[in-house]
DNA sequence: TATTGTTATACTCTATAACTATA
DNA sequence: TATAGTTATAGAGTATAACAATA
């Protein structure tokens, strides 16, 4: 394990202000109290992964959400996926047309309201998601792999604490 | 940070899902599985509040990670920032810079590379950071309010087993 | 009048190649 | 030759304002 101090962590010991002592080894023990700081490096490194596994889909992970968004409610919105996602409309549309382009999904009229669409899975989409989902578990299970099953299930649950 | 009403999908009406293609309320089930989905959402939700709290500073995350850690490691190199806080040389070029002429940092000559450059927070920047600091650390207890002390000790070693 | 989807656009963040000066 | 810092720049991501069609 690292070595956590007390509560506040001070400044290391300085030398000579005038010439400047040489860092051996750069501690980083006050961010590390942070969630904010600590969330995002574990996202990006996963992240990392995400992006080189899933590349062979020609998915990135906004693209993944907004697919398996589809994919597990036929007859999602635009403005829905937005407000699930959370994403801006006018970066969600040139996403959508870039799907519906490959034949990934497609839009259908609303059945209540014509000024929505409701959005589809093709089935060329329905099975690349099949895949890109297995891909990104197993990618998933890798990068958590020092975690233990019930590590995995209890920092899931704590994370959506915090955002849900 | 985005700027969506927090409204929920409408229909009230508890009507049968098998009605038609229309989706009542959007499944998130297979995404809430992924790490990397929960841990940016969790991020997100906790830089959104950041950029807030921290904008009284004229910090923002990076800012905040760069100066927090030249004041716990007086005379750390740009170089070795980079590989602390994984950014790119030349991101970090225009930041500290930034900082510099806002009279935060110093530059001083590394005591054994002519090369490099050590990094030294100021007296102004010292006192800019002691504040900061609590501010954010403020936000961070705030933003996991709903997580136990234990729980929230839980999470951060958690999230540390999956990037360190 | 309010909402869905859209266009245009600006701003920020991130990434790559190449240069300089020192080692 | 290799490394620290820098410059210039391209690409991706994220933001706001405003419009047409529909409710």
């Amino acid at each position: 394990m690292q070595n956590l101090k007390g509560k506040a962590p001070r400044t290391a010991s300085s030398k000579k202000p005038s010439a400047g002592p040489a860092v051996d080894k750069v501690d980083t023990a006050y961010l590390q109290t942070l969630m904010g700081y600590n969330a995002r490096r574990a996202a990006l490194s996963i992240i990392e992964l995400f992006l080189e596994r899933l590349a062979p889909y020609g998915l990135k992970p906004v693209d993944f959400s907004v697919m398996s968004t589809i994919q597990h409610n036929p007859g999602v919105t635009s403005r829905q996926l937005c407000a699930t996602l959370n994403l801006l409309p006018p970066n969600l549309v040139g996403l959508i047309q870039s799907l519906e382009s490959r034949g990934l999904i497609e839009r259908k009229p609303h059945p209540h309201d014509g000024r929505a669409v409701g959005l589809h899975a093709t089935p060329k989409g329905q099975a690349l998601m099949v895949q890109a989902e297995q891909t990104a578990s197993d990618l998933e299970i890798e990068k958590t792999a020092k975690l233990t099953p019930i590590q995995r299930k209890t920092l899931l649950a704590l994370l959506q604490k915090i955002y849900l």
